[in-house]
DNA sequence: CCAGCTATATATAATTA
DNA sequence: TTAATTATATATAGCTG
């Protein structure tokens, strides 16, 4: 079409291929246009010229279209995501089922499924945790007490409230950490209204 | 183009736009292929007619064109999917996290975060937890000695391997479930080869 | 609903500015 | 380059079978 016919091949000269391809482009989408209109048809051109510049065209949202067309031709688009994606929730759900299973055996259940070197082990860790969470009981309770006893004290003598300094210099005599204690104070009761 | 000028609107007229459709969609499909071919071009054309049939016309793989537009638009095309996929995440994420923490705190660590009920709490678990550990281990090393035991007995007899009504009848006097036994005899160096 | 036909409308290759 | 021009090639609306 034109003053010539052509040959239906590669256009070698860059100048005419531009040219051309800029031509039929908009006739291209003008076309597309026009069955969207006169057809009510749905329609979605996407060119890459030879410059990897993107062109698009569509009758509606192309967003939309593409839905469409994966849902309808069952071209699944984010293949590679979604596999990707099933990997890793495989990986996690594995990770969780294993953590299940341990703290299923942290408390003492499933433990058909150990072997005795596993218990033996088992059976270690639980008693030095156990011993942990006395020895950290006892700290606890010792501050407490510490706490109180200094109440008493300053009482006695009549200072009513303690200031920090006064604790400092309060005559308990354990080697409880009580600089810390006084940044820090153990509040159970606030923290119990976290909980 | 054609007999006469028509207006630029939906054709009324069902079977004539059904006519019209076919023959520009066929000519629409025909100048995205001279585009490709002419001018080197990625083309890629997609029509839903207005009763939902789809026709498609690429240049390549539909899959390829679609997936470098979406690369190079930025058109999230699984995005509802995506969303759902990453919320999914986040949960497996938070139980995850909240497995780890209780096993840390089964494990005597990061106490410091427990309030002293908690504490109380976690002490009687890790207890009974040791206890039920120690009880399972005390069977086990029972059923180990019955079966040592059992042994020295039918080779004191002379019989050998001993059979598995041998063991039922077996002399061994405690009230250990030997039967179950029998049938899944405790192998430790078997299962520490999966650990 | 298809396949031709044909008169026109469009598209466009080559050319010119 | 890019934009108009123009002679021709295509596309196609309305027919007919």
């Amino acid at each position: 079409m034109g003053r010539g016919k052509i040959e239906m091949k590669a256009i070698e000269n860059q100048c005419n291929r531009q040219v051309t391809f800029n031509k039929r482009r908009k006739c291209l989408f003008k076309k597309a246009n026009e069955l969207f209109v006169l057809c009510d048809a749905q329609v979605a051109v996407i060119v890459f010229s030879n410059t990897g510049k993107l062109f698009e065209n569509a009758s509606s949202s192309m967003k939309r279209i593409l839905e469409r067309y994966s849902t309808v031709s069952g071209l699944q688009l984010c293949q590679n995501e979604y596999e990707h994606m099933l990997c890793e929730f495989a990986t996690h759900r594995t990770e969780n089922e294993k953590l299940h299973d341990k703290l299923r055996h942290m408390q003492g259940e499933d433990l058909d499924s150990l072997p005795p070197s596993e218990l033996d082990h088992l059976q270690q860790t639980l008693e030095l945790a156990a011993r942990k969470v006395r020895d950290r009981r006892v700290v606890g309770l010792e501050r407490k007490w510490a706490f109180l006893n200094q109440g008493v004290y300053e009482n006695q003598n009549g200072y009513g409230q303690a200031s920090c300094e006064a604790a400092v210099v309060s005559p308990v005599g354990n080697a409880l950490p009580l600089p810390e204690f006084r940044v820090q104070p153990v509040q159970p009761n606030l923290h119990n209204t976290e909980y």
